[in-house]
DNA sequence: GGCCGTTATTGACCTTTGTCAATCCCCGTC
DNA sequence: GACGGGGATTGACAAAGGTCAATAACGGCC
């Protein structure tokens, strides 16, 4: 540990306890309390915050650990041969990352700050046997990783059959659900990455990103100033995300 | 062979156990075994077999088991409001369905059988339990998860930077490495699911698939006979997966 | 506080792929 | 063995959105 202030900072979020954490009810915690409590937050690190840019975590990394964003932004994202950058999921204050990693025992996707982020650090080796002995643990721990299932298939969805429009409609409106969640407003926030990785998690071109914010903001849909967005007719932007879409109504086999 | 053989089928598949059956290797059982095998077994109920178009489950409805595929196979779909359908995974015999309702209770997806399918039926309510005692079963609950989300994050991949040919290209070895897994031949297979179910898994058109088809024919990539398909030059396709595609090579925060 | 590289926006153009429509061909059924 | 219907294929056309290129606006950073 370098510098004077950086170390004020650590000794700070050290003895932030889950107790205290008012993420709390997004958390790994959720659901426990008194001694079992205790001796989750024995085995979680609070880490140095990332810098913008930072990895969390690269590609084929060996997998110890799972992490609960604490504050901050942190993007997923795999590296094809040719380094075309593919974003596969945001993740914001009180979710967890790395879950992918279990099965191989290897991260298969990449992760970096967005902006400024602290963690916390949850070694899985640790993590594992405790989940034996807390029931409320086990079932949260299955419980977050079903619903970043329910996450990629609504993402799946999205980059299947809605057009570009739809897409940024409905990025917008869960990310505002998921800050609304967080006691944030649900219609005034500050995006945490950029149109080039937005543009990849809706599988769209810069572009036409860029076009879109330009046209929704004509439209009186939204107001967005850089990065800082204000919904301004959330009927609208659902119907977009909703209807318009293309794909064939056909029911298969 | 309608009346007398299918029964016979019916009842050897009641009594067959985890402990014989062949997918062993790829199921939930996977690394367990003796008296804790047993216990397993016991809660497992083998169902009536699926007819082709059959539900397993329908969107929204409360969750009560997961499901193993043993044979045939299972598309999952989304029904958004207009009736478009989203077919966002294939499950093939050894493969679990279901986990994705953990997290809310209820399923967040249809599921039907695109061939007569039989499924290991495994109530969670019981499941759950277990993974207390059982260490072995309670990491292969978390791996089974977790590799499901690999899945998905390829699938995301696809979608979002492949172009056409790329994709059913990627998804043509993906299904092949997926057979060759289960024992059969990697290069000649019997596609389960329609064009239909195909084009909306891949983001496309059915009339794009089917030129693709014929356009990968002409090319000597493969030989496509309705479902049956042979992969004639595997590493013709390969290029196709990897290069090509279309999305940017600039790298975010 | 000015400079520079990065990021975002805008415009022009063109390719890929979706849409519409017609036909074909399995496959199961009667 | 003929019939019917859904799935598959093919063609013509249109349009959404990608690509290329130029410019503008930030946001760090000395």
């Amino acid at each position: 540990m370098p510098a004077h202030s950086t170390q004020v900072i650590d000794l700070r979020q050290v003895k932030v306890a889950c107790r205290s954490c008012t993420l709390h009810e997004l958390c790994l915690p959720l659901g426990i309390e008194g001694e079992e409590l205790e001796r989750l937050d024995r085995i979680i690190r609070r880490r140095r915050p990332l810098a913008r840019g930072e990895h969390l975590f690269r590609r084929g990394e060996p997998f110890r650990a799972l992490y609960a964003v604490r504050s901050g932004a942190i993007k997923t994202y795999t590296l094809d041969e040719g380094g075309r950058e593919q974003v596969t999921g945001f993740h914001l204050p009180g979710e967890l990352v790395g879950l992918d990693a279990i099965g191989e025992g290897r991260h298969p996707l990449a992760a970096r700050a967005l902006e400024r982020t602290s963690v916390c650090e949850i070694p899985f080796e640790r993590l594992e046997p405790l989940t034996a002995e807390i029931p409320g643990l086990r079932r949260q721990l299955l419980r977050l990783m079903s619903r970043e299932l329910v996450e990629d298939e609504a993402h799946l969805a999205l980059l299947g059959q809605r057009d570009a429009e739809g897409r940024l409609a409905a990025f917008l409106l869960s990310l505002s659900q998921r800050y609304a969640r967080r006691g944030f407003s649900a219609c005034e926030f500050r995006l945490p990455m950029s149109r080039t990785d937005l543009a990849s998690y809706l599988g769209l071109a810069v572009e036409t990103v860029s076009r879109l914010f330009t046209r929704f903001q004509g439209e009186g849909l939204l107001e967005a100033e850089r990065k800082q967005v204000r919904l301004r007719d959330l009927d609208g932007l659902r119907a977009l995300a909703a209807g318009g879409g293309r794909a064939s109504c056909q029911r298969g086999a």
